[in-house]
RNA sequence: GCGCCUGUAGCUCAGCAGGACAGAGCAACUGACUUCUAAUCAGUGGGUCGGGGGUUCGAAUCCUCCCAGGCGCGCCA
C-alpha cells in the first residue's frame, strides 16, 4: 500500500511541498482507518484555510481506489476510510511475499556498523550490560530489515589500567593457591570468578610462577589468560542470552598493529594535537568539546580516549556509512569528545550517533540489589537469564525506551511470567501453530485459491487493517532508532489475535471460510515471525 | 556550580515529525473452559500528563523558569 504515495501527490498538485507526509492511525473509530493532518501544516505555508485545503485534497483522493471514503473532519483532517477490496488486495500481498511487503529499503545498501555492549573483560556482564546487549541486536536486527548492511561489533578494552589490574588479581588469587603469601592489589576485583580464573591458570601453567613477580612475561602471562577466559565466559553468557557478534575487536590489537600510531600521526599533521605540561593534548574545543583532552599522558602512557579515536578513525576507514554506539548513559560525558574526534577527522558529525542506554535499576522484591564491581557482589546476565529468562529480560528491556531510567525486579519479572507480556505475544503464535496442527491432522491443506471475501467480520477487518499498518511502525521504529515500537506494535497485534480467537472459530467451518482464516492465520503468524525476530525473542510451536 | 537523562493511572511504562475526547500491562473487582491450548476472553473502576509562564488554530510533545530523582563533569577506564 503506498497510501502516502496518493497524498504526496495531491499535495503537488496544490502546488505544495511538505517534508513528511503525516499518517496516523486514530484512536477513534469515527475517524476512520488512517488520518493525515497535512491540510493544517500546509495552511501555514499556503496562507489558506486548513479545512479549505482539506477540501480541496479530499476531492482528488476520493478517486483513488484504496479508499471508500474520504472525509474531512475537525480543524482539517482528511480522514480515510478503506474498502474491503483495498484490505483483502493486501492481505494476499503480504501472504505472497511477506518479506517484501514487511521490509522497506530505507537505507539503500548503507553500511552501518553498531558497537554494543563492550564491556570491560575484568568480570560477569551484569544486568546493565544485557540491556545494551538487547538494545543493540534488535537496532541492528531492525537496520538490517531496512536494507542497510550492518555488523555488530563489540570491542574489547583489554589494553590498559583495568586488564591489568584484573591480571593482577588473579596473580595474586594464585599465589594464594600455591600457598604463598601475597599482597591482593588496592583496587583489584574480589569476585570469586578471579579465584576460579586463577585455579584454571594453576592447571596449565603449574606452579612456574610461583617465584615470580607481576611483571614481564608473567604478568603478561596472567592478563592474556585472564581476558582470554573473561571473553570466553562474556561470549557464553552473551550466547545465553541469544546475543551474537559479527566482529569483536580488540583494543590491544589497535596498540599491535600500529593503528593509534597512524591515526594521532595524522591528527599530529593536521595540527589537532599540541604538547602542554609533557603531555599531550587533543583540541577538542576547536569542535564542541569544552576541554582539551589527553592523549598521551606525561608518563608516556595512552589514555583510553587515544585508542578510541584511532579507533573510530579505523571504523571509519573501513567504510561504514554511519556508526552506532551504543553505551551506557553513565559515559553520556564522553559524547562531546566523540563527537569531536569525528568532525576532527573530517567528517559530518551525524555520520556516528551514541546510543545512550539508561541506567537499570535491580530490584528483588521491590527492594534495590547493592552492586559493586569491585567486591564482586552483583547480579550477573547470566543468573537473570537462568532465574527469569531471556525471552522475559529481552522483552522487559525492549518494551521501554531506551533513555528511560528502568527499574527491573527479578521477583515480578518471575512472578508474573504467565501473564508477562512476552508470552502473551508468544502464545498467540503458538495458538496459530496449533491450529495449523489441526488443520493438518484433519485433512485440510492451507492456500491454494482461497476466497480472501469470506472475512466479513469486523474483528478480521480490524486484524488486516493492523497487519497492513506494520510498514508504518517499522519505518518510524528505523527512522528514530527505537526498537521499542516493535515491541508494542507486536503487543497490539497479539492483543486483537486473541479476541478474535475466542469469538470466531477457524476449523470445522464452511471450507471457503475456513481456508480464508488459514489465511488469515498464515499472515498473522508471518508478522508476530518478523516483529519478533527483530526483537530477538523466541518463537514457540507450542505452549 | 555546570552538563545530560527522567517526572504521564496505585505500580511498571507507551504516547510515533505538535494534532481530534490521554493509552497498555500489572494490581483491584464481576463473569466465561464437554468446542482450533483459559499463558486466553468479556466487563467495571482508576489521571491537575511534577509546577508556573510562553510559542501555536492546536502542547504530554517545542521554548523558558522552578521543584524532585538519576547520571556525569580526571594526565581512570
Amino acid at each position: 500500500m503506498d497510501i502516502r504515495g496518493y497524498i504526496e501527490r495531491a499535495v503537488r498538485e496544490l502546488g505544495a511541498e511538505v517534508p513528511f507526509v503525516e499518517l496516523e492511525v486514530p484512536r477513534v473509530a469515527e475517524h476512520g482507518d488512517l488520518s493525515t493532518p497535512v491540510a493544517m501544516v500546509l495552511a501555514g505555508r499556503l496562507r489558506r484555510p486548513p479545512r479549505e485545503i482539506a477540501e480541496e485534497m479530499a476531492s482528488m483522493l476520493r478517486a483513488e481506489s484504496p479508499f471508500e471514503r474520504v472525509d474531512v473532519a475537525g480543524p482539517g483532517f482528511i480522514n480515510f476510510t478503506f474498502r474491503r477490496g483495498f484490505l483483502y488486495e493486501g492481505l494476499r500481498n503480504l501472504l505472497g511475499d511477506p518479506a517484501r511487503c514487511l521490509r522497506r529499503d530505507l537505507g539503500g545498501g548503507q553500511k552501518v556498523q553498531v558497537e554494543f555492549v563492550s564491556a570491560n573483560p575484568t568480570g560477569p556482564l551484569h544486568l546493565g550490560h544485557g540491556r545494551g546487549a538487547a538494545v543493540g541486536a534488535a537496532l541492528s536486527n531492525l537496520l538490517a530489515r531496512a536494507g542497510y548492511e550492518v555488523e555488530r561489533e563489540f570491542y574489547i578494552n583489554d589494553a590498559g589500567r583495568q586488564v591489568r589490574l584484573l591480571g593482577e588479581s588473579i596473580f595474586a588469587r594464585y599465589k594464594e593457591l600455591l600457598g604463598v603469601a601475597c599482597r591482593f592489589p588496592e583496587e583489584g576485583y574480589r569476585g570469586g570468578y578471579v579465584v576460579e580464573i586463577a585455579r584454571q591458570l594453576l592447571g596449565e601453567a603449574g606452579d612456574r610462577f610461583r617465584d615470580a613477580g607481576f611483571e614481564g612475561e608473567a604478568a603478561e602471562y596472567f592478563v592474556r589468560f585472564g581476558v582470554g577466559r573473561m571473553l570466553g565466559v562474556m561470549k557464553e553468557d552473551l550466547g545465553g542470552f541469544g546475543v551474537e557478534f559479527d566482529r569483536w575487536q580488540s583494543e590491544k590489537a589497535l596498540y599491535d598493529e600500529g593503528l593509534v600510531r597512524r591515526c594521532l600521526d595524522e591528527l599530529r599533521e593536521k595540527g589537532m594535537l599540541y604538547e602542554r605540561e609533557g603531555a599531550l593534548w587533543f583540541r577538542a574545543t576547536e569542535f564542541g568539546d569544552d576541554k582539551d583532552r589527553v592523549v598521551i599522558k606525561s608518563d608516556g602512557s595512552h589514555t583510553y580516549f587515544a585508542s578510541d579515536i584511532a579507533y573510530h578513525w579505523y571504523k571509519i576507514q573501513r567504510g561504514f556509512d554511519e556508526l552506532i554506539d551504543v553505551w551506557g548513559a553513565d559515559h553520556h560525558g564522553y559524547v562531546p569528545r566523540i563527537k569531536a574526534v569525528i568532525r576532527a577527522l573530517g567528517h559530518p558529525e551525524e555520520r556516528l550517533s551514541v546510543l545512550l542506554v539508561q541506567i537499570v535499576t535491580l530490584l528483588r522484591g521491590g527492594k534495590p540489589v547493592q552492586m559493586s564491581k569491585r567486591s564482586g557482589e552483583f547480579v550477573t546476565l547470566r543468573e537473570v537469564t537462568e532465574e527469569v529468562g531471556a525471552d522475559t529480560t529481552k522483552f522487559i528491556f525492549l518494551t521501554r525506551s531506551h533513555d528511560s531510567h528502568l527499574e527491573f525486579d527479578i521477583e515480578t519479572a518471575k512472578k508474573e511470567s504467565s501473564e508477562n507480556p512476552v508470552y502473551y505475544v508468544q502464545y498467540a503464535y503458538a495458538r496459530i501453530n496449533s491450529i495449523f496442527r489441526k488443520a493438518r491432522q484433519q485433512g485440510v491443506e492451507p492456500g491454494g485459491a482461497v476466497d480472501l471475501g469470506c472475512l466479513k467480520e469486523e474483528a478480521e477487518a480490524g486484524l488486516i487493517k493492523k497487519l497492513l499498518f506494520y510498514p508504518l511502525m517499522f519505518e518510524g521504529a528505523v527512522r528514530a532508532r527505537e526498537p521499542h515500537r516493535v515491541t508494542f506494535y507486536l503487543q497490539e497485534l497479539a492483543g486483537l489475535f486473541h479476541p478474535y480467537y475466542n469469538t470466531h472459530r477457524v476449523l470445522g467451518l464452511d471450507p471457503s471460510l475456513t481456508l480464508a482464516r488459514l489465511a488469515l492465520c498464515e499472515a498473522v503468524k508471518r508478522v508476530l515471525e518478523e516483529g519478533l525476530s527483530i526483537l530477538g525473542v523466541t518463537l514457540p510451536e507450542r505452549m
